[in-house]
DNA sequence: CCCCCCTACAACCATATGGTTGTAGATATG
DNA sequence: CATATCTACAACCATATGGTTGTAGGGGGG
Protein backbone atom coordinates (compact mmCIF):
# COMPACT_ATOMS: atom_id res chain seq x y z
CA UNK A 1 0.00 0.00 0.00
CA UNK A 2 1.16 3.31 -1.09
CA UNK A 3 0.95 6.51 1.19
CA UNK A 4 -1.41 8.66 0.30
CA UNK A 5 -0.03 11.87 -2.05
CA UNK A 6 -0.69 15.32 -0.61
CA UNK A 7 -3.83 16.96 -1.59
CA UNK A 8 -2.72 20.45 -2.21
CA UNK A 9 -6.62 22.01 -3.84
CA UNK A 10 -7.31 21.26 0.00
CA UNK A 11 -4.25 21.67 1.72
CA UNK A 12 -3.93 25.55 0.03
CA UNK A 13 -8.04 25.98 -0.15
CA UNK A 14 -7.75 25.68 3.60
CA UNK A 15 -5.14 28.13 3.68
CA UNK A 16 -7.24 30.96 1.82
CA UNK A 17 -9.04 31.91 4.40
CA UNK A 18 -8.26 34.41 6.91
CA UNK A 19 -9.97 32.72 9.98
CA UNK A 20 -8.94 29.35 9.27
CA UNK A 21 -4.97 30.90 9.48
CA UNK A 22 -5.77 32.30 12.84
CA UNK A 23 -7.16 28.78 13.95
CA UNK A 24 -4.04 27.59 12.57
CA UNK A 25 -1.72 30.11 14.46
CA UNK A 26 -4.04 29.75 17.70
CA UNK A 27 -3.80 26.13 17.76
CA UNK A 28 -0.11 26.23 17.75
CA UNK A 29 -0.56 25.84 21.08
CA UNK A 30 -3.10 23.23 21.33
CA UNK A 31 -5.17 24.15 24.23
CA UNK A 32 -8.02 25.60 22.94
CA UNK A 33 -11.84 23.56 22.15
CA UNK A 34 -13.80 24.85 19.53
CA UNK A 35 -15.86 26.80 21.59
CA UNK A 36 -13.14 28.41 22.91
CA UNK A 37 -11.78 29.18 19.49
CA UNK A 38 -15.01 30.18 18.86
CA UNK A 39 -15.22 33.00 20.80
CA UNK A 40 -12.40 34.38 19.31
CA UNK A 41 -14.62 35.57 15.98
CA UNK A 42 -17.64 37.22 14.88
CA UNK A 43 -19.64 34.21 14.04
CA UNK A 44 -21.45 31.15 15.00
CA UNK A 45 -20.06 28.22 16.86
CA UNK A 46 -20.88 26.05 13.63
CA UNK A 47 -19.45 28.48 11.60
CA UNK A 48 -16.08 28.08 13.38
CA UNK A 49 -16.61 23.88 13.73
CA UNK A 50 -16.84 23.90 9.52
CA UNK A 51 -13.75 25.76 9.52
CA UNK A 52 -11.77 23.41 11.94
CA UNK A 53 -13.25 20.08 10.04
CA UNK A 54 -12.09 21.63 7.01
CA UNK A 55 -8.57 21.80 8.43
CA UNK A 56 -9.07 18.84 9.62
CA UNK A 57 -9.45 17.20 6.01
CA UNK A 58 -6.41 19.36 4.64
CA UNK A 59 -4.49 17.63 7.53
CA UNK A 60 -3.27 21.11 8.74
CA UNK A 61 -4.81 20.52 12.49
CA UNK A 62 -6.01 17.46 14.59
CA UNK A 63 -8.47 17.08 16.99
CA UNK A 64 -8.06 15.42 20.62
CA UNK A 65 -10.53 14.54 23.01
CA UNK A 66 -9.95 15.77 26.23
CA UNK A 67 -13.09 15.62 28.62
CA UNK A 68 -16.02 16.84 26.78
CA UNK A 69 -14.22 19.88 24.75
CA UNK A 70 -12.12 18.42 21.72
CA UNK A 71 -8.80 20.16 21.55
CA UNK A 72 -7.74 21.58 18.07
CA UNK A 73 -4.15 20.97 17.48
CA UNK A 74 -2.08 22.50 14.50
CA UNK A 75 -0.50 19.55 12.54
CA UNK A 76 3.37 19.66 12.19
CA UNK A 77 3.63 17.70 9.17
CA UNK A 78 0.56 19.10 6.97
CA UNK A 79 2.42 22.91 7.26
CA UNK A 80 5.83 20.95 6.17
CA UNK A 81 3.91 19.13 3.22
CA UNK A 82 2.84 22.76 1.81
CA UNK A 83 5.93 24.23 2.26
CA UNK A 84 7.52 21.90 0.61
CA UNK A 85 5.42 22.62 -2.68
CA UNK A 86 6.23 25.77 -2.38
CA UNK A 87 10.45 24.63 -1.48
CA UNK A 88 10.47 22.62 -5.12
CA UNK A 89 9.10 25.72 -6.73
CA UNK A 90 11.93 28.19 -5.57
CA UNK A 91 14.75 25.37 -6.28
CA UNK A 92 13.44 25.46 -10.36
CA UNK A 93 13.34 29.02 -10.24
CA UNK A 94 16.66 29.02 -9.29
CA UNK A 95 17.94 26.21 -11.48
CA UNK A 96 16.05 28.61 -14.25
CA UNK A 97 18.34 31.46 -13.33
CA UNK A 98 21.23 29.43 -13.25
CA UNK A 99 20.71 27.84 -16.61
CA UNK A 100 20.17 31.29 -17.65
CA UNK A 101 23.34 32.68 -16.34
CA UNK A 102 25.14 29.92 -18.05
CA UNK A 103 23.59 30.61 -21.37
CA UNK A 104 25.31 34.06 -21.02
CA UNK A 105 28.10 33.05 -19.21
CA UNK A 106 29.07 31.08 -22.82
CA UNK A 107 31.26 32.03 -25.61
CA UNK A 108 28.93 34.63 -27.59
CA UNK A 109 30.34 33.66 -31.22
CA UNK A 110 29.73 29.92 -30.42
CA UNK A 111 26.17 28.94 -31.83
CA UNK A 112 23.87 27.05 -29.35
CA UNK A 113 23.12 23.65 -30.25
CA UNK A 114 19.75 22.89 -32.32
CA UNK B 1 3.61 54.94 2.13
CA UNK B 2 3.55 52.10 2.73
CA UNK B 3 4.08 48.85 1.02
CA UNK B 4 1.04 46.57 0.84
CA UNK B 5 0.68 43.70 3.38
CA UNK B 6 0.44 40.24 1.56
CA UNK B 7 -2.92 38.96 0.77
CA UNK B 8 -2.46 35.78 1.86
CA UNK B 9 -6.40 34.84 0.95
CA UNK B 10 -5.72 35.86 -2.99
CA UNK B 11 -2.21 33.52 -2.96
CA UNK B 12 -3.32 30.37 -0.81
CA UNK B 13 -6.40 30.68 -2.87
CA UNK B 14 -4.87 30.97 -5.87
CA UNK B 15 -2.34 28.07 -5.44
CA UNK B 16 -5.61 25.91 -4.06
CA UNK B 17 -5.83 24.92 -8.00
CA UNK B 18 -4.32 22.12 -9.63
CA UNK B 19 -4.47 24.28 -12.98
CA UNK B 20 -2.99 27.17 -11.29
CA UNK B 21 0.08 25.05 -9.50
CA UNK B 22 0.82 23.57 -13.07
CA UNK B 23 0.72 26.96 -14.44
CA UNK B 24 3.49 28.19 -12.05
CA UNK B 25 5.43 25.27 -12.57
CA UNK B 26 5.28 25.50 -16.05
CA UNK B 27 5.91 29.52 -16.26
CA UNK B 28 9.46 29.03 -14.00
CA UNK B 29 11.36 28.42 -16.89
CA UNK B 30 9.29 32.01 -18.59
CA UNK B 31 8.51 31.10 -22.11
CA UNK B 32 5.43 30.27 -22.96
CA UNK B 33 2.19 32.94 -23.90
CA UNK B 34 -1.44 32.13 -22.52
CA UNK B 35 -2.31 30.37 -25.82
CA UNK B 36 0.77 27.66 -25.62
CA UNK B 37 0.04 27.26 -22.10
CA UNK B 38 -4.11 26.49 -23.02
CA UNK B 39 -2.67 23.94 -25.11
CA UNK B 40 -1.73 21.80 -22.04
CA UNK B 41 -5.00 21.86 -20.57
CA UNK B 42 -8.73 20.26 -21.07
CA UNK B 43 -9.92 23.64 -21.19
CA UNK B 44 -10.64 26.59 -23.23
CA UNK B 45 -8.22 29.57 -23.89
CA UNK B 46 -10.50 31.88 -21.67
CA UNK B 47 -10.42 29.75 -18.93
CA UNK B 48 -6.76 29.65 -18.65
CA UNK B 49 -6.55 32.75 -19.21
CA UNK B 50 -8.47 33.46 -15.89
CA UNK B 51 -6.56 31.44 -13.98
CA UNK B 52 -3.73 33.46 -15.17
CA UNK B 53 -5.54 36.60 -14.14
CA UNK B 54 -5.85 34.75 -10.77
CA UNK B 55 -2.33 34.52 -10.70
CA UNK B 56 -1.48 37.31 -11.63
CA UNK B 57 -3.64 39.28 -9.22
CA UNK B 58 -2.19 37.37 -6.44
CA UNK B 59 1.44 38.31 -7.34
CA UNK B 60 2.90 35.20 -8.19
CA UNK B 61 3.14 34.93 -11.76
CA UNK B 62 3.98 38.46 -13.97
CA UNK B 63 2.86 38.75 -17.66
CA UNK B 64 5.23 40.51 -20.08
CA UNK B 65 4.66 41.49 -23.81
CA UNK B 66 6.59 39.46 -26.18
CA UNK B 67 5.40 40.50 -29.71
CA UNK B 68 2.34 39.61 -30.09
CA UNK B 69 2.23 37.25 -27.16
CA UNK B 70 2.05 37.93 -23.60
CA UNK B 71 5.00 35.43 -21.58
CA UNK B 72 4.23 34.76 -18.19
CA UNK B 73 6.66 34.40 -15.54
CA UNK B 74 6.37 33.06 -11.73
CA UNK B 75 7.36 35.64 -9.86
CA UNK B 76 10.19 34.52 -7.01
CA UNK B 77 8.74 36.76 -4.38
CA UNK B 78 4.97 35.75 -4.67
CA UNK B 79 6.50 32.18 -3.50
CA UNK B 80 8.43 34.10 -0.92
CA UNK B 81 5.83 35.61 0.73
CA UNK B 82 3.43 32.33 1.11
CA UNK B 83 6.81 30.23 1.92
CA UNK B 84 7.69 32.48 5.08
CA UNK B 85 4.05 32.61 6.79
CA UNK B 86 4.72 28.96 6.87
CA UNK B 87 7.66 29.42 8.19
CA UNK B 88 6.15 31.26 10.86
CA UNK B 89 3.99 29.33 11.80
CA UNK B 90 6.77 26.20 12.22
CA UNK B 91 8.80 28.77 14.54
CA UNK B 92 5.77 29.23 16.58
CA UNK B 93 5.37 25.52 16.59
CA UNK B 94 8.87 24.53 17.61
CA UNK B 95 8.78 27.46 20.14
CA UNK B 96 5.37 26.01 21.68
CA UNK B 97 7.83 22.34 21.92
CA UNK B 98 10.24 23.99 23.29
CA UNK B 99 8.56 25.26 26.70
CA UNK B 100 6.93 22.16 26.76
CA UNK B 101 10.20 20.65 27.23
CA UNK B 102 11.03 23.44 29.68
CA UNK B 103 7.93 22.40 31.67
CA UNK B 104 8.82 19.22 31.59
CA UNK B 105 12.02 19.16 32.65
CA UNK B 106 11.27 21.53 35.88
CA UNK B 107 11.55 20.19 39.13
CA UNK B 108 8.36 17.74 39.51
CA UNK B 109 7.88 18.73 43.27
CA UNK B 110 7.38 22.38 42.18
CA UNK B 111 3.40 23.64 41.55
CA UNK B 112 2.96 25.78 38.48
CA UNK B 113 2.22 29.55 39.17
CA UNK B 114 -1.52 30.10 39.14
C1' DC C 1 -30.84 10.86 37.46
C1' DC C 2 -31.12 15.40 35.52
C1' DC C 3 -29.21 19.18 33.60
C1' DC C 4 -25.83 21.79 31.22
C1' DC C 5 -22.14 22.38 28.18
C1' DC C 6 -19.64 21.01 24.23
C1' DT C 7 -19.81 18.84 19.89
C1' DA C 8 -21.92 16.96 15.50
C1' DC C 9 -24.67 17.34 11.65
C1' DA C 10 -28.48 18.56 8.45
C1' DA C 11 -31.02 22.04 5.84
C1' DC C 12 -30.99 26.24 3.91
C1' DC C 13 -29.40 30.81 1.67
C1' DA C 14 -26.36 34.26 -0.72
C1' DT C 15 -22.36 34.84 -3.04
C1' DA C 16 -17.90 33.20 -5.07
C1' DT C 17 -15.70 30.13 -8.23
C1' DG C 18 -14.56 27.65 -12.49
C1' DG C 19 -16.08 26.72 -16.60
C1' DT C 20 -18.41 28.03 -21.20
C1' DT C 21 -19.33 31.04 -25.63
C1' DG C 22 -19.12 35.25 -28.09
C1' DT C 23 -17.29 39.71 -29.40
C1' DA C 24 -13.73 43.12 -29.92
C1' DG C 25 -8.80 45.08 -29.78
C1' DA C 26 -3.73 44.59 -31.03
C1' DT C 27 0.02 42.99 -33.69
C1' DA C 28 2.74 40.35 -37.13
C1' DT C 29 2.66 38.77 -41.98
C1' DG C 30 1.25 38.11 -47.03
C1' DC D 1 -4.56 46.87 -46.71
C1' DA D 2 -6.26 42.23 -45.52
C1' DT D 3 -5.99 38.46 -42.75
C1' DA D 4 -4.78 35.31 -39.26
C1' DT D 5 -3.24 34.95 -34.39
C1' DC D 6 -3.01 36.20 -29.74
C1' DT D 7 -5.13 38.61 -26.05
C1' DA D 8 -8.97 40.91 -23.33
C1' DC D 9 -13.35 41.04 -21.53
C1' DA D 10 -18.39 40.50 -20.87
C1' DA D 11 -22.39 37.51 -20.13
C1' DC D 12 -23.96 33.42 -18.64
C1' DC D 13 -24.44 28.76 -16.09
C1' DA D 14 -23.61 25.02 -12.57
C1' DT D 15 -21.59 24.00 -8.51
C1' DA D 16 -18.69 25.09 -4.39
C1' DT D 17 -18.11 27.96 -0.43
C1' DG D 18 -19.06 30.44 3.90
C1' DG D 19 -22.38 31.72 6.61
C1' DT D 20 -26.96 30.93 9.22
C1' DT D 21 -30.47 28.22 12.38
C1' DG D 22 -32.20 24.12 14.37
C1' DT D 23 -31.94 19.54 16.25
C1' DA D 24 -29.64 15.61 18.39
C1' DG D 25 -25.77 12.96 20.81
C1' DG D 26 -22.19 12.51 24.73
C1' DG D 27 -19.74 13.50 29.03
C1' DG D 28 -19.07 15.83 33.54
C1' DG D 29 -21.22 17.86 37.92
C1' DG D 30 -25.08 18.70 41.28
Amino acid sequence: MQIAPPDYDRIFGALADATRRDIVRRAVDGQEGISELAAHYPMSFAAVQKHVAILTDAGLVTKQRQGRRKVVRTNREGLRVARRLLDRYQEQWTARVDRMSALLAEDPHEEPPT
